[in-house]
Formats: structure tokens, C-alpha cells, sequence
DNA sequence: CCTCTAGCCTGCTAGC
DNA sequence: TGCTAGCAGGCTAGAG
């Protein structure tokens, strides 16, 4: 599943292919990921003519820079994008195709169908959903340790649900809110109220760390993750906990336990995670 | 303000 | 072996 490091990396590779390409026409084939405009053929409409001038990532979004509008991209568990000559056969898992004026096409792929894509004219795009909500990039110099510690001593949430809120930093998943965790040696369901300053600069800083080391390995790959060239990510031979169940903590031995932590798989090392 | 749940999807796995 | 039921996962909307 993309997070940060996989969205920058596909951010950085997918530059490479697509910039100064003119969009002739786009094909949608599973309407809901477009979630903005309602109206498809208004889509393809404000999409025509239209040429990319650049990529940026803002937590987990990919926004694609054209002429006179943004396209706010969110890739979700299973979204990819890929650049191809026109005419391939269509997959079975391509929801959306942009035309290229010079023979190439860029195609979203979904297997979840769980991707979304909000287009604005451009500065809007700021001032509505999903983008609206969303806190401080990890990266930005607005995510100080001030700030952080202000939102955690704010709630009385436990400190895995504060970590996965984008509304508080934006950019963090299920992999690397589980590695920040172990880096900090602090348990998932502390409460986030209770954190002492010292440990909440130990998940702060380990919560940026994390995510730059993912990036220099080039996003983690799990099961089906692959940037816009089909490379995969090499932070999977990093990760301390996540999917280790039952293997030994690389730092004391023991096992690493799976529990559920706020719906989601959590995964801990009970001795190096203290509760206190 | 908060938390919980359903819904969105389909590939995979566990259980029969 | 072949089938089905249930789960995973990020995020939103609605209920409590």
C-alpha cells in the first residue's frame, strides 16, 4: 500500500514520462474513482487540451500541475500508474487512461477500485476535500516538535490513531506508523495525552527518520508495490515489525506480537515497546 | 469534541 | 479438489 515513501518514489519516476505531455482525451472505465467533478464528460472535458507541467506530493496525494487545473490523485492500497504506447490491450484492473497527443498513454490502475481522483480548477484545490483537511507534511517546516507535542497532548486517543490521522501529520500508513513506534520504543495504545515530551520528540524524530530512510530504498514493498518504472521498493528488509509476526525482534529476540490497535493490524514488540 | 461502524472493492486464505 | 465466507486496507460519512 502506498504511503509516503512509495508516493514520492512513484512521484519521482512517474516525472520522468509524463511532463510536458499534452492530454488529446481520457477513457474512464470504473467512474467512481472520480470523485469530483460528479459529472464524468465535465471530467474529460477540463482535462482536454491540457498539458502537465509537474508532479507534487502532498502526504499521500500525487497532484498532477496542468494548465489551468490540478488533478488531486490518491493511489489508496493498490493504485499504479504506468505509462504506455497507445492501442495496448486494455487490462483487466485500468480504470482511467490519458491520452497523450504523441502516441503515449498514462493508465491508472486499481485492483481495489479503492483509489480516488479530485479535479479543481487550480488554487481550489486547497480549499476543498480531500486536500482541505489535511495536516503538515512530515517534511515541512511547519511539522515542528511543538506542534506535535501540542496535538498529542490535546487527546486522549491512543498514539497509533494519532499517528494514522492526517489531519495531525499527513503521510503516515500502517507500516511506518508501526516502525516509528518500534524506533521510538514506545507501545501503540499509549495514550497520546500521556506521552512525556522526551518520548514524543523519540516519535517525532523517529517518524521522519523512518519515512527519508523508506525514500532512499525507494518505498517498501509487500506484496504488489511497484513505482511507474516497475521497480520495487527495497524497505522491506528494513522493517523492524511490520508482517514480522512471530519472527524475533531484530533487537532482543522475541517474538514480535499482531494485535488490533483501532481496527488496524498492529504489530509490537512487547519488550522493546513499553507500556511504561 | 470524540469514537465506532458501514461502505467502498477484490484477491487471498482458512475452513469445510 | 473445489467451493464459500470472511478478512485486509485508507478514508469518508453517518450514528451515537
Amino acid at each position: 500500500m502506498p504511503e509516503l515513501p512509495e508516493v514520492e518514489t512513484i512521484k519521482n519516476t512517474l516525472k520522468q514520462f509524463v511532463l510536458n505531455k499534452t492530454i488529446t482525451d481520457v477513457s474512464v472505465y470504473w467512474a467512481n474513482i472520480i470523485k469530483q467533478p460528479d459529472d464524468i464528460d465535465y471530467f474529460k472535458y477540463l482535462l482536454a487540451k491540457q498539458s502537465i507541467h509537474d508532479i507534487h506530493r502532498r502526504g499521500k496525494f500525487l497532484l498532477f500541475e496542468l494548465d489551468d487545473v490540478v488533478l488531486v490523485s490518491h493511489l489508496r492500497m493498490e493504485g499504479k500508474y504506468s505509462v504506455h504506447p497507445s492501442g495496448e490491450p486494455v487490462k483487466k484492473h485500468t480504470h482511467v487512461i490519458f491520452i497523450f497527443s504523441d502516441g503515449e498513454e498514462l493508465r491508472y490502475n486499481d485492483v481495489r477500485k479503492f483509489g480516488t481522483m479530485h479535479l479543481y480548477e487550480k488554487g481550489d484545490e486547497w480549499k476543498n476535500k480531500p486536500l482541505n483537511q489535511l495536516g503538515p507534511d512530515p517534511f515541512s517546516k511547519t511539522f515542528t516538535m511543538d506542534y506535535f507535542y501540542q496535538k498529542l497532548k490535546k487527546t486522549d486517543r491512543v498514539i497509533k490513531s494519532v499517528l494514522l490521522d492526517q489531519t495531525v501529520v499527513a503521510g503516515l500508513g500502517n507500516i511506518y506508523v508501526d516502525e516509528t513506534l518500534f524506533r521510538a520504543n514506545i507501545h501503540p495504545l499509549k495514550k497520546a495525552n500521556k506521552l512525556k515530551k522526551r518520548e514524543a520528540k523519540m516519535i517525532w524524530e523517529a517518524a521522519i527518520n523512518t519515512l527519508k530512510d523508506a525514500i532512499a530504498q525507494g518505498g517498501t514493498t509487500i506484496r504488489s508495490y511497484v513505482n511507474s518504472q516497475g521497480d520495487m521498493g527495497m524497505f522491506q528488509q528494513e522493517l523492524f515489525v511490520y508482517g514480522q509476526e512471530n519472527e524475533p525482534c531484530k533487537i532482543c529476540g522475541k517474538p514480535i506480537v499482531k494485535m488490533k490497535v483501532g481496527g488496524r493490524g498492529t504489530h509490537v514488540c512487547i519488550l522493546c515497546q513499553k507500556m511504561e
